[in-house]
RNA sequence: GCCCCCUUCGUCUAACGGUUAGGACACCAGACUUUCAAUCUGACAACGAGAGUUCGACUCUCUCAGGGGGUACCA
């Protein structure tokens, strides 16, 4: 055998070794991947949030396993039963189905941790007695005296005080009518684990202090209810942002305790998404505008849209395109290809990838969504197609080809249709219209009423028209097409940017045409002298 | 202070050691056009810095710098 022969039949032995290689540096995924999206209901749901459901409900649809939505509400301060609706309601919007928890049950409810008291109660007391968790006496104050003290920084964290305190020492501070919080206690050992995004990640011994997982009050904290939660609802891949890659060490050595009692079956693979970044280089708060998910959809966001644009922060799909639909990016998507650095919400993106979508959208389908925000404008009388008046619906269906590549979110839409919805006779010019009212555009707009007052209705088409106004104004007046067309257009649809004007003017008609043609020309000086 | 993460055009990203570093958004210019869009063409624009490994580094290693997060009886 040659050498060159040799390399032949090792050549494929290679290309196996090199698989081998990256799988080591990524985890490999389990079988039957369960997920879950597990939110905590305070305040508005944000991008930020939908991108973290839009991943895990991608990883279970592409690999087939199990999308299970839990909610996280064991702060009564700061959860509210509003925040809860509007959170299904955003999944239900986006079409980020479920396959485990709220509303749809499942095996391992409820899925509501504020009513999974018991169950944290039982296992706090496992791990107490096991050891793995000990009673805390202190006090933060105390904790933060003893530090500065101790000439340690304030954020240095529990210093271990409470963790071997005899029972004399306990019942002394009953005594006083104190009582304990739960602390787990946190091995002297680094804490290492393989992030699915991430690759490798070591936390120091001793950077992570005890923590609490039950208040003084019996409270059990997201500390305890998150890790107790997913070992029992046999999660094995926590996706989740990068806002809680510090907790993770806390949670593995939970999930060991865990896995001792019995309470856990595996140590779940986690991977850190990146933080959605806003202006700047903060973090997009909740506070902020753009985090707002409804917000978006009030201003005509199509699902399809956003979830692209969603996707797109810190996933790619192929190397030239950007658009995508949901059925496509769940063939594609693998968690271990998002990228770890943060990426900042750009709205303008947003925007454009939205209106790639809405052009894509089927003529009827862009109207069904259009009437509610047209409804909400005051432009139709009904929130619904079906409702809408015969000649809503005909004019609509006529404008649809003429207004659907020209929005882009379809809250524009009413300003883009308004004038050929509307039947009133004259319609005010916007301010940035006005500039296309020159000093000729009298005369312009008596050319045209002469030329269109001799067209029967009958041949009030877009053809005619257009023939009729380009011999009237071009050909025997002479004006350029914009100097003859701008005013025309004004007093069709009373702004600078409209649907194309001929179809405009075939839509609405002779009766409504001239008579805005004629009370433009009317208030024509009033106007150009304001 | 300590711990952890991140670093390619302005922005989002592609690149499994060898490319003129590709695409998209934005921006600019042009074509088309009755306006605006859409569409098409083109232009502008990036590997944080320094060492190393290698014939060869955006890619691997280390150091530094910068940015971000955590250090709660929030999640």
């Amino acid at each position: 055998m040659t050498d060159t022969d040799a390399a032949k039949i090792i050549q494929p032995e290679d290309s196996v070794e090199d698989m081998k290689e990256r799988e080591h540096v990524k985890p490999e995924l389990p079988a039957d991947v369960r997920v879950r999206f597990c939110p905590s209901p305070t305040g508005i749901p944000h991008v930020g949030m939908v991108r973290t459901a839009l991943f895990n409900w991608a990883e279970a649809r592409h690999t087939g396993g199990t999308f299970v939505f839990r909610i996280e509400d064991t702060d009564a301060q700061r959860d509210s039963e509003e925040s809860f609706n509007q959170i299904i309601d955003a999944l239900k919007w986006l079409g980020l189905d479920w396959d485990e928890g709220i509303e749809v049950g499942g095996p391992h409810g409820p899925y509501r941790q504020s009513e999974r008291g018991l169950i944290y109660q039982k296992v706090a007391q496992q791990l107490l007695d096991a050891g793995y968790a000990y009673e805390s006496f202190s006090t933060p104050e105390e904790i933060e005296a003893r530090n500065v003290a101790a000439g340690r920084p304030k954020a240095f964290g529990y210093d271990g005080y409470d963790r071997n305190l005899t029972e004399e020492q306990k019942a002394a501070f009953r005594a006083e009518g104190r009582q304990p919080a739960l602390r787990v206690k946190m091995p002297s050992e680094d804490i290492t684990f393989n992030d699915l995004i991430r690759g490798e990640i070591t936390f120091k011994a001793g950077s992570v202090p005890d923590y609490v997982i039950v208040r003084p009050n019996g409270d059990p904290l997201y500390t305890l209810t998150n890790p107790v939660d997913d070992a029992l609802m046999d999660i094995n891949v926590v996706l989740r942002g990068e806002d809680l890659l510090s907790s993770t060490p806390r949670q593995i050595v939970l999930y060991r305790y865990l896995m001792e009692l019995g309470v856990a079956k595996q140590m779940p693979l986690f991977g850190h998404m990146p933080y959605v970044m806003g202006q700047g280089n903060k973090k997009l708060s909740k506070r902020d505008p753009e985090s707002n998910l409804f917000l978006h959809r009030d201003h005509g966001f199509i699902k399809e849209g956003l979830l692209n644009y969603l996707a797109l922060l810190g996933w790619s799909i192929a190397p030239d395109n950007d658009i995508f639909s949901m059925d496509e990016m769940v063939k594609a998507f693998d968690v271990r290809d998002v990228k770890a650095n943060p990426a900042r919400f750009d709205i303008d993106k947003a925007v454009s990838i939205n209106a790639e979508h809405i052009r894509m959208l089927e003529p009827q389908d862009f109207l069904n969504r259009s009437v509610p925000y047209l409804f909400r404008d005051g432009v139709v009388s009904a929130e619904r197609w079906d409702e809408l008046t015969d000649r809503e619906r005909s004019v609509l269906t006529a404008a649809a080809p003429l207004v659907q590549p020209r929005v882009r979110l379809l809250g524009e839409v009413a300003g883009m249709a308004g004038s050929l919805l509307s039947t009133s006779e004259y319609i005010a010019p916007e301010a940035d219209a006005k500039k296309q009212l020159k000093a000729t555009a009298g005369e312009v707009l008596d050319a045209a009423i002469a030329a269109l007052d001799v067209v029967p209705e009958a041949q009030w088409t877009t053809d005619n028209l257009h023939e009729t106004l380009n011999k009237a104004l071009i050909e025997n007046a002479g004006y350029k097409p914009r100097v003859a067309f701008g005013p025309v257009r004004v007093a069709m649809s009373g702004r600078r940017v409209s649907p194309p004007l001929f179809e405009s003017m075939e839509i609405v008609g002779k009766p409504v045409s001239m008579a805005r043609l004629r009370n433009l020309r009317e208030h024509l000086a009033e106007i150009q002298a304001a």
